[in-house]
DNA sequence: CAGGAATATTGACACTGTCAATATGGGTAA
DNA sequence: TTACCCATATTGACAGTGTCAATATTCCTG
């Protein structure tokens, strides 16, 4: 029983995803297909099925995993005596090497297609992120507004900011000579103002 | 020979686009293939390949007039007598409107994947594009740093924050009560500091 | 009017996701 | 232990895909 390992591998699903993950990094999304995770994994290519049901099953699934690590690289240092403000740079920067380290399934995970978007996980996940990235932009102040317009413009500049500095970071958009060092922490003071209010 | 139309289409590039465009909003990259648009214009499978070599010469293409036509949104009123900042108003509104109207073809364009990334005209597009970005950006201000500095926190502030946006925003990311009223004008004042310096 | 260049078609091939039918083996109840 | 159910995996088939070579048609230029 110990060398005959044809039926029942034990956690195909898992390795399903690690050898998708690997082959969505290495060839990218068009690179990736239902077959080369099988042959990658040893098993046969009708195989996925059992698991993931179809192509988009297999993706949502890496997609949820994905922001499951998002918020753990958001997190990785909540516990310690950090202060505040700090916590916070440490989430973003979090943030932005989770994305530069998986660029391609960052991409994946802001696609409307291909996707099973109304998938209970992934949305619980996807949530989870946000409300992180909501805690990082609690401390930003602003000139106008009640406290859920702030808070709510808030949210959504810290998050555009954010998502679109990582996505244009991994796609290579800044790369002119005064662009190509700033890290999101020197980009960040733009949106913070701590002198009002 | 004006009703025997089977050889030599005339324009049948800019009606491959077309059908293109049409298939990739209607059902997504995914369901966009060559076969569907040749059949669409209502040429044989392969005719396609005089035209764009291979589907990363069609996409390329795709987004190559994608850009061109990001770049008129945004400076469709540049001629006004407005002045400079209403004019920049309008071009970051015409950015949103842009991706929010085209929004597959706006994912694509930011897409490292499928798409012939040295593509001359493509390159020169983007650049177009990024240029007039980088004027919206010339009136921020900010506490610290040089001139060249600042200039170069601040356009990498304005792209990510209106890309970011625009992306979130066509993939219905925000939709609590507080959030999806918030257009790109209501998010900008945030990193607008015209107290300082 | 001849012939080359551009353009379009046809047929083929390997590869893909998906499904139905079948095979295997683990776990459980008798 | 034994018999059986069910989760799991395989096999084979099918339509659809991009791509290419070979061929056909038409335009255009000399």
């Amino acid at each position: 029983m110990a060398a005959a390992r044809n039926y029942h591998h034990g956690n195909l699903k898992e390795a399903f995803l690690k050898a998708a993950r690997d082959l969505l990094e290495r060839d990218g999304l068009s690179g990736l297909s239902l077959r080369k995770c099988a042959e990658k994994v040893g098993v046969s290519h009708a195989a996925p099925k059992n698991h993931f049901g179809n192509m988009a099953g297999l993706l949502t699934a890496m997609v949820t995993t994905g922001y499951a690590e998002l918020a753990m690289m958001m997190t990785a240092d909540a516990n310690t005596n950090a202060d505040r403000k700090r916590r916070r740079d440490q989430a973003l920067l979090g943030y932005v090497n989770f994305a530069q380290a998986n660029p391609a399934l960052y991409d994946l995970m802001f696609s409307r297609d291909r996707l099973v978007q109304d998938d209970p996980d992934l949305l619980q996940q996807i949530r989870a992120c946000f409300v992180i990235l909501a805690d990082c932009s609690a401390e930003l102040g602003w000139h106008h507004g009640s406290l859920e317009d702030k808070a709510g413009k808030g949210q959504v500049a810290m998050w555009s900011l954010v998502h679109g500095y990582a996505q244009l970071v991994t796609a290579g958009r800044f790369k002119k000579d005064n662009m190509k060092g700033l890290s999101i922490l020197d980009i960040l003071p733009i949106i913070e103002q701590d002198d009002q209010n």
